[in-house]
Formats: C-alpha cells, sequence, structure tokens
DNA sequence: TTCATTAATGAATATTGTGTTCGATAAAAG
DNA sequence: CTTTTATCGAACACAATATTCATTAATGAA
C-alpha cells in the first residue's frame, strides 16, 4: 500500500530534522534516497528554467523516479519546494543554536543574526538561489517575507510600539526592513555573490540604520548607537513556527 | 479570418496608446469593446479570488465572450494582465507628460515624481490592486521592479558612477531603492490606503534620504539637501521602452 | 441604405498537465 | 529467510489549455 507510507509517519510527512523527534527512527534509505533525487531535480530545473515552468513530468524524469512516487511524498510541487525551504531553516536555526550556546560570554549574539544569515545563505547559495532568486516563485518569497518579519520583528511589536508617535508607522518600518533585507539577499544570490557576507552585513546596516533613526522618534535617544542596538535586540529569541 | 486581426495590426497588438503610432486608426468598436470587457473581467476575477487561480474559462464567463475570441486577441492570461499594465503605464506616462509642461515655471518638477506616482496609484487604486497587490501574480511584481529601476535609476547610472568610492555600491543603492519604493506601494495597496499620497511620498523620503546620502560619499556633498536634490534629479527624463 | 469586410460565435477537437489507482516488483528491516 | 513496504509503471479520470472552422452578425464606408 502507498498510504502506508503516510500512516507511519502520521502526518507529519517532513520531519526531516531531529527538531522534536525524540525518537531517531531510522528512515529507509530509499525513502531519503528518492527525496534528495526530486529535491536535486527540482533545484536544478528552477535554476534552468524557472520555478513557474516546470511540471511534474519535468521532476519525474530529471529525478527518474516514477510518477505515484512523487504523490506517494509530496502533495505537488509547491510542497516539494516548501519541504526544501524547511530543510534549509531549520538548518539554519540549528546552526543559530549552536553558535549562540558557544558564544555565552563576548559580545551580545544578536547583532551577529543578519551576518549569520548572509553567511548561511552564500554556504548553500545553489540552493537559496533557486528559492529565492530571479527564477524563484512568487509563493516561496511571499512565504520568506512573512518567516523574516515574524522571525526579526513579528513577536516583539510591543516594545516597539511603545514609543510614542514615530514620524512613520512602525508597520511601515518593519515592512520596509523586511523587504531591505530580502532584496539585499535576491540580488546577492543573482549577482553570484560579488560581496562576502560580512560586507554584505555592514551594506545592511548602512543603509538601514539611518532609517531606523529617522522613523523612529530620533529624540528619545540621545546616543544614535542606542536606538540602533535597540533594534538590534528585537531580533533573535522568537519562537516563531510557521 | 481570425487572423486577419493581427495582420492588420502587425505584430503590435496593444498599441493602445498614441506613443509612436502617427496614423490614428480608428479601431473597430467591437474590439475595444471585447477588451474592455476582458480586462474588467480580469481586474474584477483578480480582486475576487486572486490571479493564479484564475482559469481562462473564468474570464470567458465573466467578459460573456467565446473562447476563440480570446485566444484572438492574447496568447494567454499573462498577456492580458501585461496589457492592462500597459494600459495604465501609458496613462501614467502621458499624465506625468502633460504636468510636466504645464509647470514649465515654478518649482523643479523632478521631485515630485514619487507623490505623482503614488497620486496615480491612489486614483486607480482598484485596477493598481489587482495589479501589484497580494492578489496579484509575480510576473507583475518583477515587472514593475525592472519598469521603475529603468525609469527612475537605470538610464542614469554613468551618472552616478562618477562619485568616487561610495561605501554602497551603486547597484546596491538603486536596487535598495526601487524595493523600497515597490515594497511601499504594495503596502499602502493592501492596507487600503490608510495614508494620503502626500504622506506616502514624505515617508518614503523620511526613509530613503538618510539611506541615500550614508550610501552615497557623505563627504563629496556640504549640504544634505544637495545630495538628496542630486538623487531626484536623475529621476525624470528617461525615455525608457521596457 | 447597401454591401463588403471582418470580428465574434460556438461547437468540436487535439493536447497537455494533474492527480489517483492498483497489481507486480524489488529492496530494506527484522 | 520472511515480512514489510517503497517503488514501479501503466492505466485512468479529469481539468484546463489552445486551435480549428463554418456560421453569424456587427461595423464602417460607399
Amino acid at each position: 500500500m502507498l498510504r502506508k507510507l503516510f500512516t507511519t509517519e502520521q502526518n507529519r510527512p517532513f520531519c526531516h530534522a531531529k527538531r522534536g523527534c525524540m525518537k531517531e527512527k531510522k528512515e529507509d534509505r530509499r525513502i531519503s534516497r528518492t527525496r534528495r533525487l526530486m529535491h536535486e531535480a527540482l533545484m536544478s530545473l528552477i535554476v534552468e528554467k524557472g520555478y513557474e515552468s516546470i511540471t511534474v513530468q519535468d521532476i519525474l524524469n530529471r529525478a527518474d523516479v516514477g510518477r505515484s512516487t512523487f504523490y506517494a511524498h509530496y502533495r505537488d510541487k509547491h510542497e516539494l519546494l516548501f519541504s526544501s525551504f524547511e530543510l534549509l531553516r531549520t538548518l539554519f536555526e540549528q546552526q543559530q543554536q549552536t553558535i549562540h550556546t558557544s558564544r555565552l560570554t563576548g559580545r551580545d549574539p544578536e547583532v551577529y543574526f543578519i551576518l549569520e544569515l548572509f553567511r548561511h545563505t552564500g554556504q548553500h547559495h545553489k540552493l537559496y538561489k533557486a528559492i529565492a532568486g530571479k527564477q524563484s516563485g512568487e509563493m516561496i518569497l511571499k512565504y520568506l517575507h512573512r518567516y523574516l518579519y515574524k522571525m526579526l520583528i513579528g513577536p516583539n511589536t510591543e516594545l516597539m510600539k511603545k514609543r510614542k508617535a514615530p514620524p512613520v508607522p512602525i508597520e511601515i518600518t518593519t515592512h520596509f526592513l523586511v523587504s531591505t533585507l530580502l532584496s539585499l539577499i535576491t540580488w546577492w544570490l543573482d549577482n553570484n555573490m560579488p560581496y562576502s557576507p560580512e560586507k554584505m552585513d555592514e551594506i545592511f546596516r548602512i543603509m538601514t540604520t539611518p532609517t531606523i533613526e529617522a522613523a523612529f522618534d530620533r529624540k528619545t535617544t540621545t546616543h544614535p548607537a542606542g536606538s540602533i542596538k535597540a533594534f538590534y535586540n528585537l531580533f533573535v529569541e522568537s519562537d516563531c513556527c510557521p
């Protein structure tokens, strides 16, 4: 029975990571092999001809798997793409976790978030280019936007609302920050990463810091560095589960 | 013959505007009527159920035209959407033209570009929401990005490159500015335009002005207003034809 | 008004892509 | 070795796309 595949995994077909899975069930080699093949097929196809124009048949040909096998794993190609993204996301969050715990002493870890994001993106640039580059689909970009929004700013909106009457409404500022970050990442990927992650991190700060100062009430902070620090403090510490 | 429709128009099926068309050929009323019906159908359908999920059959039902009629005009629904955007674009450019010629004396017209863009967007917000809002397809957003890029900055890149060694590469700054503008517009539309075009224009300046100053070499301009002015001077005067 | 032109019609049809089913096969686990 | 189960592959139903062509009717020009 094909459906058995789902019944054994109990409605969580994409639990690739160890996050939350106490029992490290050894996955059937055939399953991981098939999934890997399909992921690789999708990624290479996106780079070649763009996400939208890919058909399931293309994926089957490239991955060399049967039609029924595909639908045993994913409902459609969107779900396949989504699960690719989930793999990267959990990987990044694990790396974040280890970095933060190993840096208990030393300078504030919050400040490194953007840098780590660029590093991680560069590390897996082929995958990220497929997912977030020119050729990707709208769906995943919107999802990324929501994800970064929640990850960076969403849960801490209350903190930001305490400031009285900023010249620019807060929703716009947050929307703007996420858009800027996302546009920097996609630009970087689509232009074959001409600068280092460190440089991109620096650029992000140069471009957003003055805006943050201008958008929030400048008078509440005497030292400009204060507002920047306050903003970066909002970054991590969100238990976001989209 | 249905194909006659295209042979008479000689491979430029969407020459609705006068731009470049010297001979004002009176278009058959049936053609413009059919196209109008299909445009209206598409726009209302996008607002209702989102662009991606619309089928050609939906458009046919809503517009009440025959299947073959649709394909006589447009290759697919993408082309229909694209031609809708073209109508708005030429309308905006005509408005810009008349505004600029009527304001020969007075303050610099370049500065009004963003404001006029917001006003025009607000004026036709239903159409723009369909085209650029949450429900639209990604295709047109990417096209809008390219269009604004060319319109605002692209042709004048040489001018900007004369500045020596700015702290942020110019390509990134331009990309950033277009992304900011686009994200402001889509945010504004998706949130039912809670602020006036004037306020949005102000917000755009508040958010981008400090970045422009930071991204370009601050030391080359003594007066902050100078660099802003220089930037806005780059805006208009482009004969962009995407 | 008349008349040649041509856009629109609608029904038929080929084509493509999606998603499902099921018995047979082969690989993995125990 | 035996049981389990993921994969195969071919068939199928279905939905949507895109094309065709003879017929109808609206249009613009005389």
